[in-house]
DNA sequence: TTCACTGCAAAACGTTTGCAAACAG
DNA sequence: CTGTTTGCAAACGTTTTGCAGTGAA
């Protein structure tokens, strides 16, 4: 297991594993297991909804995946597995991705403020997204 | 209602949110529902876990408190209401507030990436906390 | 008397688990 | 054969809800 990060027969991309993968890599946006397992059945009509949770924790221990846990709710899976920064509108609850340079000095304050070995940094944006700002 | 923020006297501080309010602003701690529940049934032991869940809603509507919601589990209420980041250890979970002067230049970036509306921002650092990390 | 708030129990929600059957190496 | 993965159903922890009873204005 682990043998490889590469997508096609990595340790156990099973025919299930295979279906969550390609459904959050098919999609733009950040999907919740619930939608995840609509999908997939439609790809794979015996796959059950145990399976999707189980598959999800295995993608995303193998990195192929990005779960995002925000405010209320479901847990979202990201097909992007780079570092970057989210944007959440109040209005409607849009998750959006972005990707901001943190300068090092950056991470170095947070570092010392917090008195933490930094292993990453992220940012989190809300406000109104493009569809709901007043005067679109 | 939201009359004031006074501490005192405010609109709908009952008995109950009172005893709510007096846990979280008595712990440094960034306590989970569970915790208030138990805390709160030592100075108020008819207390229900239902009216603990009702206040922490009216205490955060008022912004007395503030709701923290991360990873895995429980939300977590801080008394501190001003705005800061987070920091996470990866290792034992600990959660810290700290504060970062996050310039405007940042926040500017960060609304074009994401063509959002900026409202608030917040930074989050994931690492390990001074227990944790090795050579403590 | 009125209306908001409480306490309780039950339900809802997202997620995890136990286990037998199916499968792959 | 052996270990892993699946599907199902039941359990779990957190949060919300419905409703009758309580208490303050």
């Amino acid at each position: 297991m682990a043998k490889g990060i590469g997508v096609q027969g990595s340790g156990g991309l099973t025919r299930q594993r295979d279906a969550v993968l390609r459904v959050i890599r098919g999609s733009g946006e950040h999907l919740t297991a619930c939608e995840i397992y609509e999908q997939a059945r439609q790809l794979l009509p015996s796959i059950s909804y145990a399976t999707v949770y189980n598959s999800l924790k295995f993608l995303t221990n193998e990195g192929l995946v990005h779960e995002v846990k925000f405010g209320k709710g479901a847990s979202r899976y990201d097909r992007e597995t780079e570092r970057h920064d989210h944007a959440i509108c109040n209005a409607c609850g849009k998750l959006v991705d972005f990707d901001l340079d943190l300068s090092e000095e950056l991470k170095r304050q947070a570092a010392r403020r917090s008195h933490f070995k930094p292993e990453s940094i992220q940012l989190t944006l809300r406000g109104l997204c493009p569809d709901c700002r007043p005067g679109k």
